[in-house]
DNA sequence: GAAATCAATTAGTACGTACATATACGGATA
DNA sequence: TATCCGTATATGTACGTACTAATTGATTTC
């Protein structure tokens, strides 16, 4: 790998400029790029709308190789916040909610993270449950086994109306992860990843509608009856292990869930 | 690129024999390995659960580089259906449907292509309309542009119970492609390409629980008040231009939505 | 003036190499 | 027996090169 160099150049289009550096032994370099575009993008650097700097000159601008902007690029558009046409450019899309309302069902991994740190997770009730009947049966695990159940209301960063009601069981041998938190910043998964030291590999989600509950109504602020979404997640860890089982209630009305599917090639 | 050649190993796991040839000049090499994975995975020639041959074993058995069997694993890896893990190998996964509902939203472009393939539409009903109050606001349009309006119940391959009520406004410039068309075994977008030649490049997508009408309800075999999803699409060709809007009403006990979120790296 | 043609530009595809890193397995060791 | 430690193996990362194909815009031609 060459040294990354501040390099300065005044295209036609876009400035260039940079003072972006490789750090020592993190993230892979690609993600490295990917974070860098994103967060020149939401700086302003790179206009939404506008075309980015070409794949060679981005290359070239960070000291990395063009297979590794390319790649930098790929999860960008995966994220939609780039989408690329040949013979044109690499163009910056809008992170749309074009109605206000906030994307809350996530499409990776890494969107998870986002969502989860605009937002709090205000604990209301904590109990060490034994897993029985329909309980074991949504854990797919044997009855009798131990989880730490949490339930509470989730809150915009700025505590607005709340967003949803969450429930969340951990498996009682990670459950430490958390036993100090009772207002969370983050995703319950993240504290458990930092905690074990384990990555959860994948996670399981699953969305239907529901008619909120009266109980469940009253906490978000809603009716009973209301229509709602009810999204469902499971996380494994490496082997397959179920570390995490959780379920949110979302109010249909405060929210919107769109995704853009764009053509492979 | 070397000759592919039927290639005959007997590995201690699975038998990697194949005949598989690429085509002249259709899709590229990777789409084209893509695909011939995934008909051997339908086909039972890699078993769900087990592991996958070697990159560099499917590479010199396809006579392709091991680089453009890793862009054709990713592509099997975002539709869920292979799984891969550093030292281990890549598996290949169960096609969900869990609980024996199949998948109805889909995640990328190709998919929707096969989920409508799976289907039928059958449509009721057909008019031009012209867009006017909130049709215009929905399509984002001026008033007064015309569209084609067609509606429908959409069924399973096998005429089973229905799936979803939908509709469907098509821009007058291409209706053309669907005049003669009754029952739609294709996505309706695909007769669009086919007609004008023009590829759709994106798809916006926007999911949202409601209340099932009672008309609607009776034309799919529901209650009104039942709880269901809609689903609407925007469907736009090259220079961002809507071709297609469509929205669909899937009632909420016949299907699932199910999504596998899985680390990057 | 309009249409066809050509050249430049840009992302896409496909190949190659080398090395990094996580995992599993077997053997040596306590 | 249980633990530790290499070794082999698999995917992951990063680099390189070369060529393909879609698009744009200028130029030529009718």
């Amino acid at each position: 790998m060459s040294d990354a160099i501040a390099v300065e150049m005044t295209s036609g289009k876009q400035d260039i400029k940079s003072d972006w550096k490789p750090e020592i032994a993190t993230a892979p370099l690609y993600m490295q790029v990917a974070h860098h575009l994103e967060a020149r993008i939401s700086k302003g650097d790179f206009a939404v709308g506008s075309l980015l700097p070409t794949e060679n000159e981005l290359a070239e601008a960070l000291g990395v190789s063009r297979q590794t902007v390319r790649q930098a690029i790929g999860l960008l558009r995966n994220k939609g916040r780039l989408s690329a046409r040949k013979g044109v450019g690499t163009r910056v899309e809008a992170i749309e909610a074009t109605n206000g309302s906030t994307r809350f069902i996530a499409q990776s991994r890494s969107e998870l993270f986002e969502i989860a740190a605009e937002t709090e997770f205000v604990i209301g009730y904590r109990e060490m449950v034994s897993a029985q009947g329909r309980l074991a049966v949504d854990l797919g695990c044997r009855p009798g086994r131990k989880f730490l159940h949490i339930t509470g209301v989730r809150y915009p960063a700025n505590r607005g109306r709340a967003f949803s009601w969450n429930e969340v069981y951990i498996d009682s041998r990670v459950a430490a992860a958390i036993k100090d938190v009772t207002v969370a910043r983050r995703a319950i998964f993240h504290y458990i990843e930092e905690f074990t030291g384990e990555k959860i590999h994948e996670i399981q989600q699953d969305v239907r509608p529901v008619a909120m509950d009266e109980d469940i109504a009253e906490k978000v602020g809603c009716k009973g009856g209301d229509l709602a979404l009810m999204v469902t997640r499971r996380y494994y860890g490496s082997g397959r292990r179920l570390l995490e089982y959780a379920f949110q209630i979302l109010p249909a009305d405060r929210f919107s869930y769109t995704t853009t599917l764009r053509a492979e090639n």
